[in-house]
DNA sequence: AAGTGGTCTAGACCACGGC
DNA sequence: CCGTGGTCTAGACCACTTG
């Protein structure tokens, strides 16, 4: 297996492993080579396999028993969502067996609320964006998501941004930012009209709202987000790994 | 009996540091010692330092900037769930500035209905075991949890169990079995008779559903739960790094 | 007893940011 | 430039499970 210098060794470990895992070369319940023989087999040291195998055991991916062996997670395809993941529609809605696809509604500006102002560190009536776009797993719509940016830190007309793109992207091409954390506030609540008119189904049913704020490495709020999700169209089914 | 097992340095530094920034050692956005000076004051190695500190912001409580040093994230008082912990009602409710009392409703044994028997990999009509808990923030009921377990797990008598304990603990305890990782469906339900008897306020209000299913280290499932949660009452907020 | 994963060390070099 | 965190190595010993 080749090299490259791109990425880190030891992620390009974790991926040439989770490759094998995903093409069944690793089949599920099954015992994984040990990590000193993985070690020979890929010429890197035993603590950089190591590092790769913790991160895979921390994503639900394998399962680690000393004195035994390390095995292939057997109730990986049950699992749409990662812990590093959650906020990711377009990982979520793949891992719900969908094809995604990203519909921008409107790119406007105007002055803050007091609560965006509050929620992203701003005066109120401070200019921000509002990005709001809707998410359609195949051809169903399965989220209304509301993203709002302070002005000030865009340094390109509104225009030129590409509403298709995941948000990570259009921090990072348009905003030459990087998220660095994420507070996610996960509530319930009664289907609002909009939402309504775009998800269907019965007009009392409940849904999900989450609502995100992006940090960056500054410590300070990038952008807050709130997401209308449908629970009933699309599961959201995490798992986590014990110690 | 029992052996008290010593933590691992790398735990201990962890716990070190967590509590220096829980006690405003560390100021929250500051900026914390360096890695060598952590690894001379504590007397360990620098790579132990960093399995700490890995673990710190892998849980949002500090962050990295390579040329620069570690930072106190800021709004780590904003959270109350981090991403080892989500399905823990006791965290959860301490997180949110509560007191947790828990109040077990029953414990009884009966035969698997289809459901069950396909979520626990039994057959219908294998019995198993029903324990269902109220939990408190307080005086105020914010979690009706049903736990389904099987039968044939138990070594002592059904009566021994003591409703009060963690769910890890009650695995450990009477079952002899340690979890390994945790499948969560995060879902969003209107309100039920029962839970809303319990919860109190609007009849046709919505509120979270947590299918919660717990493995072994065989890769087995090892137990089911339903979480019913009161998110007007309990913010679930929880903290993702990004890598 | 042999082999596995778990922990820890000491040292090296690199990439990056601030001064 | 220097100090920081990021990566990687080689080796050692321990704790545990299995045959």
């Amino acid at each position: 297996m080749r090299i490259l210098q791109s990425k880190s060794i030891a992620n390009q470990v974790d991926e040439i492993l989770l490759e094998k895992i995903r093409d069944g070369i690793y089949l599920p319940g099954s015992r994984m080579p040990s990590e000193s023989e993985l070690s020979d087999e890929l010429g890197v040291s035993r603590a950089t396999v190591r590092t790769a195998l913790a991160k895979l055991a921390a994503n639900g991916f394998i399962l680690r028993k000393q004195g035994d062996g390390t095995y292939v997670n057997m109730h990986i395809h049950e699992v749409s969502a990662h812990l590093g993941n959650l906020w990711d529609l377009v990982q979520l809605i793949e891992g719900n067996g969908h094809t995604p696809s990203i519909q921008p509604l409107s790119i406007e500006q105007r002055p803050a609320t007091e609560k965006e102002a509050l929620a992203l560190g701003l005066e109120v009536g401070d200019e921000l964006i509002n990005l709001r776009r809707l998410f359609f797993a195949d051809q169903q719509a399965v989220s209304l998501a509301d993203n709002f940016i302070p002005l000030s830190l865009l340094n390109e007309p509104l225009e030129s941004i590409d509403g298709q793109l995941h948000i990570r992207d259009i921090f990072h091409k348009y905003f030459h930012q990087e998220i660095a954390f994420i507070i996610t506030d996960i509530r319930s609540t009664v289907i609002g009209t909009e939402a309504h008119k775009f998800f269907g189904g019965e007009s009392g049913r409940s849904i999900l709202e989450l609502h995100i704020t992006f940090y960056g490495k500054n410590n300070l709020p990038l952008a807050f987000g709130i997401n209308y999700f449908d629970d009933s169209a699309l599961r959201l089914s995490l798992v986590q790994a014990w110690n």
